[in-house]
DNA sequence: CTCCTTTACTTAAACGTTTAAGTAAGTACT
DNA sequence: AGTACTTACTTAAACGTTTAAGTAAAGGAG
């Protein structure tokens, strides 16, 4: 695979008879040249087709132009969320590198070491667990931590406001008259988790609910597209085969979500006749589900932008900046009255 | 934002009483040193917490230990793909850069300089236009395509064989008697398009049934999740306005098939008793559609893993691999008899 | 006319690696 | 003992930028 060599700015600097300062210079806008060398400059830019060795400009600068994305997973939230990382990052002239800690949180932080080591402008982690090594914060380019938050660390965080999206979720259903509903929870390690809870139980108490531990099932202790899926599969199994079974079931992400689906459609319950429903993120396929399904919708794509918007404050004022994001419940079809 | 300069080679050469050569030499498995002196390098390298500067090696080297990876959309195959790649990329010790070109020709060739700029050892590329404009394919980086090919250029392409795949879909439902079967094609300026309908016309004709052009809708002119799903949409209301509207359905992309799906529900025809059906790309939520739908899988993991593997024989050997992976036809309940 | 400032540059060092070339000591062979 | 090879290093240059410091010429103020 021979490769031309790339033009350097010694090339364009012969072409256009001025040093390599004054080509950097014009690259960089620095108005250091009169206007006619500046038009010559990039005449000869243009026609020996330079473009500025990215890997030399950020040994000088000690920064380069990537900024790190670590996910959990590849799910489409993330996917979203990389999406609106992408939008915002073309004004910065940032590039993403994204990388998959696959919920480990020693993979995890062997990746911050790598991005480091990329000298990346910047990080946009979505840690998998509570607690962040203190050693590890230490990383050599600033984090933004998004979706969940860790505890005792002060880092930016741009998060949904989970605590008020299940209340309102919760409530939705004790409105309806349910009084005995089922909750599915991913794994109990991360925040979203206990946050999502926390709107669960706040909704039943203001309305003087005990909460039935019974109901509260964990699907989500173990990775992968398929294990969350089973686990939202299993929990509502479980929930069925108790003496008294919930009459609506809230499932707090999306693969639990299909799993919960899977198992009610195998009991044979149809809803919202048989039992309520609600589910969690808004996908294009919900559209020609039927019943079409009311659910927790989240703005991934916003988070993403807002992220890097965070990102940018934190390196230009030092600012940390953390915001919760409203979640919506669209209300569609699924749940029907106790 | 107060970083603290990570170490160099220097302050690990100074701990551990060599020269920077030293300790280079021990990073790099270079196996010109003791036993003992790359015992007390490693040593102070854990302790000093010591990672190499990447863009310094890049520059050095001219390569970094990035690769590019460039889709039109952020849609779940091209996920699925990344999926496979990253895997894949942690045994070559690379990392991914994720850039989307949004469809646009200029953004692609925009995309294949900036990530040439950062030094990338290679592109995977799922290219936008049938043909690349011959100036891009001299990116100082070697090229991969995948997904889709396009003509009279010589670089590896990792695919799908879509002729076959269609061949086999659109045989299935000749075999349930189907004479009249519609076709739902993406934008026909791309390689997967143009096989996919050789694949039904193939199928067609291999029967002596003549093709009807009114069967054949294209509805993927326009970008974006919401433009690719009215697109199917309005496909399927074209046909069902024919005079003699097609018996059976086969849509040849995963968003168009969930607005083609819209479509017939919002026409209240019952799949499979009215109208059969067959989609595209497999994904969770397909188990809990009803009924289960008959589909053409592709494998998008694997296509990521063997891209790469594809990248990597392309540097070392100067070998280029062109795989087409098989489709399979994953038959579930959409299909009737006619 | 002299001094000062501004403009438009140039020079040269530095960023942190890799690597070719050099070296000094030890071992092996004749 | 002399030569040749091996081992285990070191030295120094180079990769392509950015940037502080320097400079020469021109313009303006007094």
């Amino acid at each position: 695979m021979v490769q031309k060599k790339r033009p350097t700015l010694y090339d364009v600097a012969k072409q256009a008879n001025v040093s390599i300062a004054t080509v950097s210079n014009v690259l960089n806008n620095k108005d250091e040249a009169s206007e006619e060398t500046i038009q010559r400059v990039n005449e000869v830019i243009k026609q020996i087709g330079y473009s500025r060795n990215e890997s030399a400009r950020s040994l000088k600068r000690g920064e380069s132009k990537l900024i790190g994305l670590i996910v959990p997973d590849n799910n489409p939230f993330f996917t979203e969320i990389l999406d609106g990382i992408q939008q915002e990052c073309e004004y910065y002239d940032w590039q993403v590198v994204v990388a998959n800690s696959e919920e480990s949180e020693k993979r995890q932080n062997q990746l911050i070491e790598l991005l480091s080591a990329q000298q990346v402008s910047g990080i946009i982690l979505a840690p998998v667990s509570e607690t962040l090594s203190t050693t590890k914060i230490k990383a050599n380019a600033p984090i933004v931590l998004i979706d969940r938050e860790v505890e005792n660390v002060k880092l930016p965080v741009i998060k949904a406001d989970n605590v008020d999206g299940c209340y309102k979720a919760t409530r939705k259903l004790l409105q309806n008259g349910h009084k005995r509903i089922g909750l599915i929870l991913a794994s109990p390690g991360i925040s979203t988790t206990v946050q999502r809870k926390q709107g669960y139980v706040e909704a039943l108490t203001s309305q003087n609910i005990q909460i039935d531990e019974e109901l509260i099932q964990f699907g989500g202790n173990n990775t992968g597209t398929k294990a969350q899926i089973d686990g939202g599969y299993q929990a509502v199994i479980r929930m069925m085969n108790l003496s008294s079974p919930p009459t609506a079931i809230f499932a707090t992400n999306h693969l639990l979500m299909i799993g919960a689906l899977k198992a009610i459609k195998e009991q044979n319950l149809s809803i919202p006749k048989d039992i309520s429903f609600i589910g969690f993120d808004d996908h294009p396929w919900q559209e020609i589900s039927s019943p079409k399904l009311t659910i927790v919708s989240q703005p991934a794509f916003e988070m993403g932008r807002q992220a890097i918007h965070a990102l940018h404050k934190l390196k230009s004022k030092d600012e940390i900046i953390t915001t919760s994001l409203p979640l919506k419940l669209v209300i569609r079809e699924s749940c029907g009255t106790a």
